[in-house]
RNA sequence: CGGGGUAUAGCGCAGUCUGGUAGCGCACCUGCUUUGGGAGCAGGGUGUCGGGGGUUCGAAUCCCUCUACCCCGACCA
């Protein structure tokens, strides 16, 4: 992409309505601008920025053996009656009616219309296990939105819903979901940490909140400093073995969020040396619910003893937009975003130090042909700007690599090929910087 | 939902107390000079002063009212 070509509003202030960092480097970014009180339009970095944590989440997902649908924004109000969450959730959920004067809402989650799909087609237990998700805009009507999209009111989120016999089947249903999380934020670059959690207005009695470290999160959290050298399964992680012994690796050690905080038993298991107190950002949670859906709804099959019983459920969520949040609180520097290669919104940034100049502009031309003919995202600075408005640019855009060439570095026969994370520089030739990246200049 | 605050150009702000027909910096547009870490000179205002109503010869400014947004706290992917 070429950036004279491209729409990227970047500010060189800070709007005053930002407050946490990762709200003022979006805005300053241009990959978001906000319409509302906690909603957003995503613009276009931002968008690419969603767009990458969005595939990863699916990836992981469908490694994990959940299959991918997509539910409705808005549902019938009569739906939530059946399980008594219309009354129950209170002001919370958006509620309009249409021509007909029906009632309807805009979906905050969607545990009441995925189980009124099960049933409508499931009957026997030979169709399970089962685990449908899908990614969709939510909209929960926050008494106070803030921090940008780390807590708007309208915000993408993946929810899988899972559909077992009995609890034992559900319970291993939790553990790809938990497994699946794991490697997913990892694979962000995020370290995020499963913490035991209230199971809230959802229900159920086993949950876990995946929990960011990052020193500007919202809640304080403790841990055990072992929790955070655990290794990340691989993704020749086998979905269909026994979980339990991987799981009990992740939950045994002490990490709790500042409202579950057991100051005895912190001090008791961890020792001093090992234990950590920094804060955290919630990006998904994990619940087991039982029956609490089923029952009701009755969403029920027919098992081997020819005896109807409703399924045992979980949900698992992950806040999709949020984690872009997230991640750059957890991944910034006094000069802007650090983008973790999997998410970055271009791999590269090309900067022209010379445009119009005969010989630098060629150079650029040559070296982003070979980028995009590979595949590599690019962003090509092709402006006429100075060098100064370009690098500050770049580094507040936080592409892992940029290459700059100029005049100067072409004399020699260089250019200089910057990594975003480490502030490394090298001044070497395009075909040895491309090579860097990951292109053979054939 | 309790407490506090703000609303003037794309962004950051002054002007409001004491009414006189809108301004500063950045951004943006035109021209020239510049160009290796947020340039210089000259010219240009792109605005229902959040909305509605009122007082007044005259309202960004005073009064009434509505709305939006932000911050602190209690709640959430």
């Amino acid at each position: 992409m070429r950036l004279s070509r491209y729409f990227l509003p970047v500010l060189k202030e800070t709007p005053a309505e930002a407050q946490i960092l990762s709200h003022r480097l979006m805005l300053r970014a241009g990959m978001i601008r906000q319409e509302a009180a906690g909603i957003y339009a995503w613009l276009p970095l931002g968008f690419r920025v969603l767009k990458n944590i969005e595939r990863i989440v699916r990836e992981e997902m469908d490694r994990a053996g959940a299959i991918e649908l997509l539910m409705p924004t808005l549902q019938l109000a009569d739906l939530w009656r059946e399980t008594g969450r219309y009354d129950a959730y209170g002001p919370e959920m958006l509620r309009i009616r249409d021509r007909h004067d029906r009632e309807l809402l805009y979906g905050p989650t969607n545990e009441d219309m995925i189980t009124e799909i099960f049933r409508a087609s499931v009957r026997s237990y030979r169709s399970l296990p089962l685990n449908l998700y899908h990614m969709q805009w939510k909209f929960r009507d926050e008494q106070r939105p803030r921090f940008g999209v780390m807590r708007g009111r309208e915000f993408l989120m993946k929810d899988a819903y899972s559909f077992d016999l009995d609890e034992a089947g559900a319970r291993r249903a939790y553990n790809r979901m938990f497994v699946a999380y794991l490697r997913t934020f990892a694979r962000m670059g995020l370290k995020a940490i499963p913490m035991r959690a209230e199971t809230g207005p959802i229900g159920g009695d086993l949950s876990h909140e995946f929990i960011v470290l990052a020193d500007t999160g919202e809640s304080a959290v403790f841990c055990d400093r072992r929790v955070l050298d655990l290794a990340v399964p691989d993704d020749d992680i086998d979905y269909e073995g026994d979980l339990s012994a991987l799981i009990a690796q992740w939950t045994n050690g002490y990490a709790a969020t500042e409202d579950v905080h057991d100051v005895a038993r912190f001090e008791r298991e961890v020792s001093v040396e090992d234990r950590v107190h920094t804060r955290g950002i919630e990006v998904g949670q994990v619940f087991y619910f039982g029956t609490k859906y089923s029952a009701p709804m009755k969403a029920v099959v027919t098992g081997p003893d020819g005896v109807e019983r409703p399924i045992h459920g979980g949900s698992y969520g992950i806040g999709v937009s949020r984690l872009v949040g997230a991640i750059i609180e957890a991944s910034h520097d006094d000069a802007g975003i650090v983008w973790p290669d999997s998410v970055a919104p271009f791999k590269v940034g090309l900067v022209n130090l010379k445009a119009g100049d005969a010989a630098t502009d060629s150079a650029c031309e040559r070296i982003y042909a070979d980028l995009e003919a590979v595949g590599i995202d690019v962003l090509y600075d092709d402006t006429a700007e100075r060098a100064g408005v370009k690098f500050s640019t770049m580094d507040l855009i936080g592409l892992p690599w940029q290459v700059v060439v100029g005049p100067r570095g072409l004399a020699n026969g260089t250019v200089e090929l910057k990594r975003r994370a480490t502030g490394e520089r090298f001044e070497i030739t395009p075909d040895a910087a491309l090579a860097k990246i990951g292109v053979e200049r054939r």
